[in-house]
DNA sequence: AACATATACTTAGCAAAACTAAATATATAC
DNA sequence: GTATATATTTAGTTTTGCTAAGTATATGTT
């Protein structure tokens, strides 16, 4: 009997963004700059809820892609005619970031192709 | 400078196959039962090349399967009329190892398409 | 006979990444 | 005043794939 306190399908779907994580805010970014609060409230509403990170997962992330020269941080404390309550990081992809994002999209393509070659053989 | 002895791609392939590589296991042994070496050589075959595992890699994820109850092993020390070598192990999927696959393929299904929405989108 | 190779399983230890959980701090709503 | 939403940081745990080495037998090569 195991000590299942987490769910076999839960723990599935945990491994399986090992990757995908990075490849996606490296995306968000993309499309364009975001701090980091916001770019949980992104990644939880453009997934439909399927991913719903908290900052533990997220900032140590950011912090990888930035120390390996993917995307670059402003701190932004204020705004024209608004004071921000608290201070923000927003984070730019770098061209770097973006060659790395374009790598990683062909490789989850084609990795994702072949899983689904496993996946649809039926016997016949 | 970073002391960079696998280039990031592979880095990033390696993480994409963080759980996969169980379901895949699974949906094999779903086909037919096989040994450990022999699961290496379909994975590789049925890939095009791109799931080369090692035994290190491979024999701990039977174990845990194994552990799990989703499938079982025997001894096969021996072939009608034919000696083999060497002792294999040969695995097999339990009920229970076919409801986990089912559910996984599910899972997996609902992440990647859930991926593809965001590589897919193009600033309009 | 000596050696390499293919087969076949085992295991110790490392690295990467997502997770939990807590700490810090400010502005707004009740 | 207390709670909530905003916003960042970080310490420690777990899972999983990886390298690398060890064990053992049969076959092919020199």
């Amino acid at each position: 009997m195991s000590d299942q306190t987490v769910p076999d399908t839960a723990r599935f779907a945990q491994q399986l963004k090992k990757g995908v994580l990075e490849m996606l805010v490296l995306r968000l970014l993309s499309e364009h700059p975001s701090h980091g609060y916001e770019l949980i409230q992104r990644l939880r509403k453009q997934s439909g809820g399927l991913l719903d990170l908290k900052e533990g997962t997220l900032y140590p992330i950011l912090y990888r892609l930035e120390d390996d020269g993917c995307i670059t941080s402003a701190w932004k404390n204020t705004e024209p005619g608004k004071q921000r309550p608290t201070p923000r990081k927003v984070y730019t992809v770098t061209p770097q970031g973006q060659q790395m994002l374009i790598r990683q999209m062909e490789t989850w393509r084609a990795f994702a192709t072949c899983v689904e070659e496993f996946c649809k053989e039926e016997t016949p």
